[in-house]
DNA sequence: ATAGGGTTAG
C-alpha cells in the first residue's frame, strides 16, 4: 500500500518558505543565522585567555587611557569574552579607539549573536562622534543583519555612501534568511540598476529567492545573466541553479545542467537527489544516488538523509534498511540529523517498532526526534501513546515547537481528547504561535472534532486577522459550517475559494458541495457538484447523502448508478448514504436490492449502519413484523438503534402490542436514553392508553433520569444563535414568545389544536402548551422571522429529531409568514412551503 | 566577513 508522501508538492515553494520566514522573524535566537563559530575558541586561544584575564586584574584602569586598549579589546574579543570587550570599551578615551576595534567587537556581537550588545556598541560609536565610513557601516550592517534586526541594518546601509558588492550581498541574504525574498529581489533589482558588479555570491542567494518566489522567468533571465559573466561553469552557481529549476518543477532542466556540469562536487550529486524527491520522482533521485555509489563519489550525511527520503517516497524499507548499514560503516549513524531521519523513515514505512528502537538508541534526541516519534504513534492511531510521548518530552525539559503542536494537536482531533486538545490550546497562546499556518489549522480541526463547530469557526475568524487560509484551512472550516448550517459564513469561504482559486483542491470542492447540501441548498450543491471534473468516491457520496437527506430517493440511486457507471467502486460508507436515501423515501424494493448488491456483487459484508436502514425501510413502509424477523435473523448483535428504528414503526403504524416488545430491547440497551420511553409514552398516549402511560411515568421518574435537551440553532447576519428548549435567556425572549403566542392563537383560530401528547409532562394543557412553545425549533423559527430580511429562506438546525408539534407549526409559519422554511433535523431535511413539508410523513 | 544540498507537522 502506497504511504502517504509528505505534502512537498502541495506546498508551493513561496508557502514553504514564507513559513519559516514568519518564524525566524518570531525568534531570531533559534532561526537567525550565525551561530558562534567554534573554531574561533580554539584551544590555543584559551590558554592565552586565561593569562590575558590573570593580567587584565593587575593592570590599572589609568593604563588603558595611555596605552594600547585596541589591542586589550582585539585581545578580549578573541578569546570571545564580548562582555570585557565592552567594558574596556567604555572605559577607553575615545580619541584612542581605533576603527579596526570597533570593527572586533561587532564581529563578536554577530558571532555570538548578542544584539542587546551590539546595539551597545553602536551606541558608544555614536557617542565617541565616530564617523561610520564605508567599512565599519558594513561592519555594523552585518552584525544587525547577524542578531536578526534587518530594519536598524538597513536604516545604516541606506547611509553608507560607496557601498561594495559585499554590503549589497550582505542586505539581499539578509531579507532572504527573514523569508522576505520580494525586498531581496528589491535590492538585487538596485544592484542592477546602479551598475554594481554582482558575483556569485549574488546569484547563489538572489537564484534561492527566485525559487522562493516561484519567479521562473527572472529566474531563468538571471540564468542567462550569469552566463554573461562568465559563471556557468563555477559549481556553486550551477549547484544554484540546479536547485531553482527543482524548485520551479523543471526536471529536465535541473539535469541538464547536472549532466553538463564537469566540477560536480557533492552538493551537486545531493541537490539532485533530493530535487527528484522534492518532484515526487524519487525512483529518479535513487538512480543518481546508485550512480554516485558506481562512480565511488564520496557521500555525506546529506546524502544519506536525502536518500532516506527517497526511501520513504518509495516505501522501500528494504533499501532504507541498506541505507542504514552504510550510514553504520560511514559513521553517520551517530548523527542526530542522521538518526531522526531514519527514525521517520522506519516509522512512515509502517515499522513503528524499529523507529521506537531507533529513538531508544539515540544518544542525543532533539525536538525533531520525538516529534517524529510522537507522529509515528499518531499515524498509527495511538493517539493515547503520541499524548504520553508528549507529555514525557516536555517532563524531560524538552520544548514543543510547531511541528510537535500541529502533530498532538492532529493526535488530540483523533482521538477525541479535548481536555488534552485545550491543555495544548494554553500552551500555543502561552507560547505566541498561533500565528503558524498549520498551528491553527490543525486547532481548528481540533475543536471541531471534538464536537465545537462553533468554536472553531471563532477560531477560523480570529486567525482571518493575521492568517491567510489556505486549501487545509477551507477544508478543515466548511464541514463546521456544514455541521452548524451556517450558510452566511459558507458563502464567504465559498467567495475566499473563487478569488484564491482553491476549488481544484480535491478536498474543498468534496467540502464545498457538502456545505451546500448540509445547508439544503441541494440545487447549488449538485451544480458545484457538476464543476467537479474529477469526482472521486467522496464526491458522490456526499451527493448521494445530499439526495437522501432531501428526500429524493430516485435522484439519489440515479447517481449512485452514475457513479458506478464512472467506474467507482462504492464503499461501504456509500451505501449507507444510499440505502439512507431509500428509507427517507420509503423506497422498499430499490433499497432491499441495494441491499443484496452490496452483498453479493460488491462483497460488503453489512454492518450495524446498513441494517439500521433496511429496519428502517421495512419498518416506514408498514412491514413490521418482517422487520422484527429481520432483526431476528441478524448475524451481529442488533444494537438500540435498530430496535429504535422498529418502535419509531411501530408508532407510524400504532402497533402497540409490538411497540411494547420491542421497547423492552431498546430499553435493556440504552436504559438511559429518555427519548424511547418518550416514544412509548407517545405511543400509548396516541392509543389513548392513559394507564399504560401513567405508569411509564412513574417508572421514568424513579430513575431520576435527565432528558437530552432539545437544541436547535440558526445562522442570522453570519452569527450562529443558539436556542435550546424553554430557555429565556436570550435577549429577543420576549419578542420572540409574543410572536408565537400570536401565531398560536392564529393557528387556533383556523381549527388547529396543538398535540399535546409529544410533551411527556405531567400538568394541565395550559401548562402543557406552554412547554411546547417553549421548544428549541420554534424559538429559532420565531427567531429567524423576525431578524431575517422578507423573502430570506428561514434556515434551522436541530440537534434531535423535530418534534411533531413544531412539524405542524412549521407548516403553519410557512404559510401564514409566506416564508420558506428550512430545518434540518438529526434525521433529515424538512422543507416548509405553502403549509407542506417536502418530508411528506418520512421523517 | 556574504553564496549552493539534508531531518519533524495539519
Amino acid at each position: 500500500m502506497a504511504k502517504t508522501a509528505p505534502p512537498k508538492i502541495s506546498v508551493s515553494p513561496q508557502n514553504k518558505n514564507h513559513r519559516d520566514s514568519s518564524i525566524k522573524s518570531r525568534n531570531a535566537f533559534f532561526f537567525g543565522k550565525p551561530y558562534p563559530k567554534s573554531t574561533l575558541f580554539s584551544s590555543h586561544l584559551h590558554s592565552s585567555y586565561t593569562t590575558l584575564s590573570i593580567s587584565s586584574s593587575v593592570i590599572e584602569a589609568e593604563e588603558y587611557k595611555i596605552s594600547d586598549c585596541n589591542r586589550k579589546i582585539c585581545e578580549f574579543c578573541e578569546v570571545g569574552n564580548l562582555r570585557k570587550a565592552i567594558e574596556l570599551l567604555h572605559m577607553s578615551p575615545k580619541i584612542k579607539i581605533e576603527s579596526s576595534t570597533y570593527c572586533s567587537v561587532l564581529q563578536l556581537c554577530a558571532d555570538t549573536n548578542s544584539l542587546q550588545d551590539g546595539k551597545q556598541v553602536h551606541s558608544i560609536i555614536c557617542s565617541n562622534g565616530v564617523s561610520i565610513d564605508g567599512v565599519l557601516g558594513t561592519k555594523l550592517v552585518f552584525m544587525y543583519v547577524s542578531c536578526g534586526d534587518i530594519r536598524e541594518g538597513r536604516l545604516i546601509f541606506d547611509k553608507i555612501a560607496n557601498r561594495k558588492v559585499f554590503l549589497w550581498n550582505l542586505m539581499l541574504t539578509g531579507y532572504a534568511w527573514i523569508g522576505d525574498f520580494e525586498e531581496s529581489v528589491h535590492i538585487f533589482r538596485k544592484m542592477l540598476d546602479l551598475g554594481v558588479e554582482v558575483n556569485s555570491h549574488t546569484f547563489s542567494s538572489i537564484l534561492k529567492c527566485f525559487a522562493a518566489l516561484g519567479s521562473r522567468k527572472e529566474g531563468e533571465w538571471a540564468h542567462g545573466y550569469l552566463l554573461k559573466l562568465g559563471y556557468g561553469s563555477h559549481n556553486i552557481v550551477v549547484n544554484s541553479l540546479i536547485s531553482f529549476y527543482f524548485n520551479i518543477r523543471k526536471v529536465e532542466s535541473a539535469r541538464k545542467l547536472f549532466d553538463e556540469l564537469s566540477d560536480r562536487d557533492i552538493i551537486s550529486w545531493n541537490s539532485m537527489v533530493s530535487g527528484y524527491v522534492a518532484n515526487d520522482l524519487p525512483e529518479e533521485g535513487l538512480l543518481v544516488f546508485k550512480e554516485l555509489l558506481y562512480l565511488g563519489v564520496n557521500l555525506d550525511l546529506s546524502t544519506v538523509i536525502s536518500v532516506l527520503a527517497a526511501c520513504v517516497n518509495c516505501d522501500n524499507v528494504l533499501l532504507g534498511r541498506a541505507v542504514h548499514a552504510l550510514a553504520i560503516k560511514a559513521c553517520f549513524d551517530r548523527r542526530i540529523t542522521f538518526a531522526n531521519t531514519l527514525l521517520d523513515m522506519y516509522s512512515k514505512c509502517g515499522d513503528l517498532h524499529d523507529a521506537i528502537l531507533v529513538f531508544e538508541k539515540m544518544g542525543e534526541r532533539s525536538v525533531v526526534s520525538w516529534t517524529s516519534l510522537i507522529a509515528g504513534y499518531a499515524r498509527e492511531g495511538l493517539s493515547e501513546g503520541a499524548i504520553r510521548l508528549f507529555q514525557k518530552m516536555k517532563s524531560e525539559g524538552v520544548r514543543p515547537d510547531i511541528f510537535t503542536i500541529s502533530t498532538i494537536l492532529h493526535a488530540c482531533a483523533c482521538n477525541g481528547s479535548l481536555e488534552d486538545g485545550k491543555d495544548v490550546h494554553n500552551y500555543i497562546k502561552g507560547n505566541d504561535i498561533q500565528s503558524n499556518l498549520f498551528v491553527c489549522n490543525s486547532l481548528m480541526d481540533m475543536v471541531f472534532k471534538n464536537g465545537h463547530p462553533n468554536e472553531a469557526l471563532g477560531l477560523f475568524v480570529a486567525m482571518l486577522q493575521e492568517l491567510k487560509p489556505d486549501g487545509r484551512t477551507i477544508a478543515c472550516i466548511l464541514p463546521a459550517c456544514a455541521s452548524l448550517a451556517a450558510l452566511d459564513r459558507g458563502r464567504e469561504i465559498h467567495g475566499f475559494i473563487l478569488r484564491n482559486d482553491c476549488f481544484s483542491d480535491q478536498h474543498v470542492a468534496n467540502a464545498l458541495v457538502d456545505l451546500y447540501v448540509k445547508c439544503g441548498a441541494l440545487a447549488l450543491a449538485r451544480l458545484l457538484f457538476d464543476m467537479i471534473l474529477t469526482k472521486d468516491l467522496i464526491s458522490w457520496t456526499v451527493m448521494i447523502a445530499g439526495y437522501g437527506m432531501h428526500g429524493f430517493g430516485k435522484e439519489a440511486i440515479a447517481a449512485f448508478n452514475e457513479m458506478r457507471q464512472a467506474g467507482i467502486e462504492p464503499d461501504e460508507v456509500s451505501f449507507i448514504s444510499i440505502l439512507y436515501a431509500c428509507s427517507h423515501s420509503g423506497l422498499l424494493n430499490e433499497g432491499w436490492i441495494l441491499f443484496n448488491i452490496m452483498q453479493h456483487e460488491c462483497s460488503i459484508a453489512p454492518k450495524l449502519e446498513h441494517y439500521a436502514c433496511i429496519v428502517d425501510l421495512l419498518a416506514r413502509t408498514g412491514k413490521l413484523s418482517m422487520a422484527y424477523q429481520f432483526i431476528k435473523s441478524m448475524p451481529i448483535e442488533p444494537d438500540a438503534t435498530i430496535w429504535g428504528a422498529l418502535l419509531c414503526g411501530c408508532r407510524i403504524h400504532h402497533d402497540v402490542k409490538l411497540a411494547e416488545k420491542v421497547a423492552e430491547h431498546v430499553f435493556e440497551l440504552e436504559p438511559e436514553n429518555t427519548g424511547y420511553y418518550v416514544l412509548l409514552a407517545n405511543i400509548y398516549s396516541e392509543a389513548e392508553k392513559w394507564e399504560e402511560v401513567k405508569k411509564l411515568r412513574e417508572r421514568i421518574g424513579g430513575r431520576g433520569l435527565k432528558k437530552n435537551p432539545g437544541c436547535s440553532w440558526i445562522e442570522v447576519k453570519g452569527k450562529v444563535h443558539i436556542f435550546v428548549s424553554g430557555d429565556g435567556s436570550h435577549l429577543q425572549s420576549q419578542k420572540i414568545k409574543s410572536l408565537l403566542n400570536e401565531l398560536r392563537s392564529k393557528m387556533k383560530e383556523e381549527g388547529y389544536f396543538p398535540k399535546m401528547e409529544y410533551s411527556l409532562i405531567n400538568a394541565d394543557d395550559l401548562e402543557k402548551e406552554m412547554t411546547l412553545c417553549g421548544h428549541s425549533e420554534k424559538l429559532a423559527m420565531a427567531f429567524g422571522i423576525l431578524n431575517l430580511p422578507p423573502g430570506k429562506t428561514i434556515r434551522v438546525t436541530k440537534n434531535l429529531r423535530v418534534c411533531g408539534d413544531c412539524h405542524e407549526m412549521a407548516k403553519f409559519m410557512s404559510k401564514i409568514t409566506r416564508r420558506e422554511i428550512v430545518m434540518r433535523d438529526s434525521n433529515r431535511f424538512h422543507h416548509f412551503k405553502d403549509g407542506t413539508c417536502s418530508c411528506r410523513g418520512f421523517w
